[in-house]
RNA sequence: GCGCCCAUAGCUCAGUGGAUAGAGCAAUCGCCUUCUAAGCGAUCGGCCACAAGUUCGAAUCUUGUUGGGCGCGCCA
């Protein structure tokens, strides 16, 4: 295991660039503009360079001079030699900057040479909740938790890779007055459950739903049962207590499958942790004068939300019959995170359906002054998983996907691919590596698909196009890392043991390409962490490999003669890194081979 | 009716107030005596829904219009 240099390294060209720009505005203008954006980012043309500055364009205004003479005094005072190439101003004002090859050389030398391939670390490290997957219990997971899993186990691997404190919580629906109806109906049903321990395997949850459901819409005598029994299970009655708790086992088991298969940590913490919590906010929220009884229900009437006759729309905290709603659990959960989790950051990842719940949650919490000024609180919302005809995705027959299904399905896909691939090229392998690639490419290719779509829009679900060989897609992304994988198996190469400072020499614009795509790692995830849409890390990913591939094409690695050699054996041991770094942070592995 | 989200190439989508708006797929045409061709190159494809406004500069910000999705009092 080779000795890594345990600091931070910034590798991100773009930091350096900015101090320079910053203390050119200085010396050129004076210190007044301290501190000024210099407004630099990538060039928005190849052709222009690989950075470029605006700040001409915004200074023209301010300090009374042609936006081109501005450019030429900044760039006058620019001392960015060992960086880049002279700077040139063009169209309005525009300051084009293009790396040299010795800076990129040096800069990769030092990202090889750091574990973390110079992402550094939060600044101040910050406690986060995220809250995402949240399925109910006594339902299976279906298509609807499928992105919220997804996309709030990425964004958790981000922060943690960052080294926030991330508290990852599944806050599952193990409350409410459905499960009176369940309870009674296993009371009745499977008696036996209830006093001897693994007396019934409860195979299908949905099927015992879908028959507590039958009788409770039948039979009013079973209804009044179901009511008992919600009553007997807030009193903490113990043989009610009992069916209860084995609902909720039977259900995380299920759910562990699927967690399992998607590789996904959670700290399960369900509605009916908040429970003992709920009489307190109604109290509270009384005193500090916010609830007002309306039709027999205690509610916040909020401010900015009306309903349909126009008036002040209710958010209801308590029930006209005494019980409680989610909106009153998530007031308590938000509490308890502040308070005794002692969270500085509270991320909600759940569809964009609830933007409203919980923008009207925020506001009874700030109004009762229960988010302090330094916590920050966000929902990331995502769209609907989509049919390709544009509906909501449901099987033929009209009910939601399972889960598992799905998950089944893509692997079962990506398996039946392999095996044609495999008597195309007259390939044997094990029925072990079969297995194991389907499995990476089938799960690899579900996250991927859903996280390299800006979130935030309806996503169309195909397994023809998440699993598709060409293009932005998981199976491609893992052929560029099988490909260098191939080089160190033909070359017998050890890439870990690959000289620590190896000597980069860049020659071919295919490994400047790449080298200069390779640092913007850093800027790409500290992105991603400021605005939560993994897409740009997927789109980050997809570049590097399309860069790779390119570079592949056009440079020979293992005929190539030293030192030459070595430099491209470097570029392809980062590529590999960078490619395992940035999927396992989207929850993906990687394959030797496939 | 009100609120939130969305509208960019035939399809699926990127796009950070900046230069001639980009990918992938599909279509067409090339490239394997050379590290896995699951690859690479090229061609074709645009009224950034519409209209005003702000700005030196708008796909991006504001307002309005049209079209679509989701939600809106005792489910979560």
């Amino acid at each position: 295991m080779p000795s890594f240099p345990d600091v931070d390294a910034m590798n991100a060209p773009l930091e350096q660039l900015q101090t320079g720009f910053e203390q050119a505005l200085v010396i050129a203008f004076g210190p007044e503009l301290a501190g000024t954006d210099p407004m630099l980012g990538p060039a928005s043309n190849p052709k222009f360079g690989d950075y470029q500055s605006n700040i001409a364009l915004v200074l023209a205004k301010q300090l009374g001079q042609p936006p081109r003479a501005i450019a030429e005094q900044i760039i006058h005072h620019l001392a960015l030699s060992d960086i880049c190439h002279p700077p040139v101003v063009a169209g309005p004002g525009f300051i084009n900057l293009t790396l040299k090859a010795s800076y990129l050389e040096e800069q990769l030398a030092v990202m090889h040479s750091d574990r973390r391939l110079g992402v550094p670390r939060a600044k101040a490290s910050k406690r986060v909740v995220i809250d995402f997957s949240s399925p109910n219990i006594a339902k299976e997971m279906h298509v609807g938790h499928l992105r919220s899993t997804i996309i709030g186990d990425c964004l958790a691997r981000i922060l943690e890779f960052q080294e926030h404190d991330v508290l990852r919580l599944n806050h599952v629906g193990d409350w409410g007055t459905q499960f009176g109806m369940l309870i009674a109906y296993l009371k009745e049903a499977y008696p036996a459950a209830l006093t001897t321990s693994n007396a019934l395997e409860l195979g299908d949850l949905v099927t015992l739903y879908r028959q507590a459901k039958q009788r409770f819409d039948q039979d009013e005598v079973f209804r009044e049962a179901s009511r008992q029994e919600v009553v007997a299970l807030q009193a903490g009655e113990a043989i009610t207590q009992r069916a209860w708790q084995l609902l909720c086992e039977q259900s995380r088991r299920e759910f562990q499958r699927i967690y399992d298969l998607l590789d996904i940590k959670l700290t399960e913490r369900g509605e009916s942790f908040y429970n003992p919590l709920l009489p307190a906010i109604v109290s509270d929220l009384e005193r500090l004068g916010l609830l007002v009884e309306d039709q027999g229900a205690k509610c916040v009437f909020l401010e900015g939300f009306t309903n349909r006759e126009g008036k002040p729309q209710p958010l209801i905290i308590q029930k006209s019959d005494g019980g409680y709603n989610y909106a009153t659990t998530d007031l308590a959960a938000l509490r308890y995170r502040i308070q005794q989790d002692q969270a500085d950051w509270i991320i909600y990842v759940t569809d964009a359906g609830q933007a409203n719940h919980f923008a009207q949650v925020f506001q009874v919490a700030r109004r009762s002054g229960w988010i302090p000024e330094d916590v920050t609180i966000a929902h990331v919302p995502f769209g609907l998983v989509l049919g390709e005809g544009g509906r909501k995705l449901k099987t033929r027959s009209g009910d939601t996907i399972r889960l598992q299904e799905l998950l089944n399905e893509a692997i079962a896909r990506a398996r039946a691919d392999l095996e044609a691939r495999l008597q195309e090229e007259g390939r044997e392998e094990t029925e072990e590596f079969k297995a194991h690639v389907a499995e990476v490419v089938g799960i690899g290719a579900v996250k991927y698909a859903d996280l390299s779509q800006n979130r935030t829009s309806n996503y169309v679900f195909s397994y023809d196009k998440m699993l598709a060989l060409q293009g932005n897609t998981a199976p491609y992304m893992l052929y560029a890392y099988v490909r260098v994988q191939g080089i160190s198996r033909k070359g017998q190469i050890n890439f870990e043991k690959l000289t620590q400072n190896p000597q980069l020499s860049l020659v071919e614009e295919a490994e400047l390409v790449l080298a200069k795509h390779l640092l913007q790692l850093s800027e790409v995830l500290e992105q991603v962490s400021t605005d939560f849409l993994p897409n740009r890390l997927c789109q980050y990913l997809f570049e590097l490999s399309q860069k790779f591939n390119q570079f592949y094409d056009g440079c020979p690695v293992l005929t190539a003669a030293e030192p030459l050699q070595v430099s491209r054996l470097a570029l392809c041991d980062l590529t590999a890194r960078t490619l395992k770094l940035g999927l396992s942070l989207l929850g993906m592995q990687t394959l030797d081979r496939m």
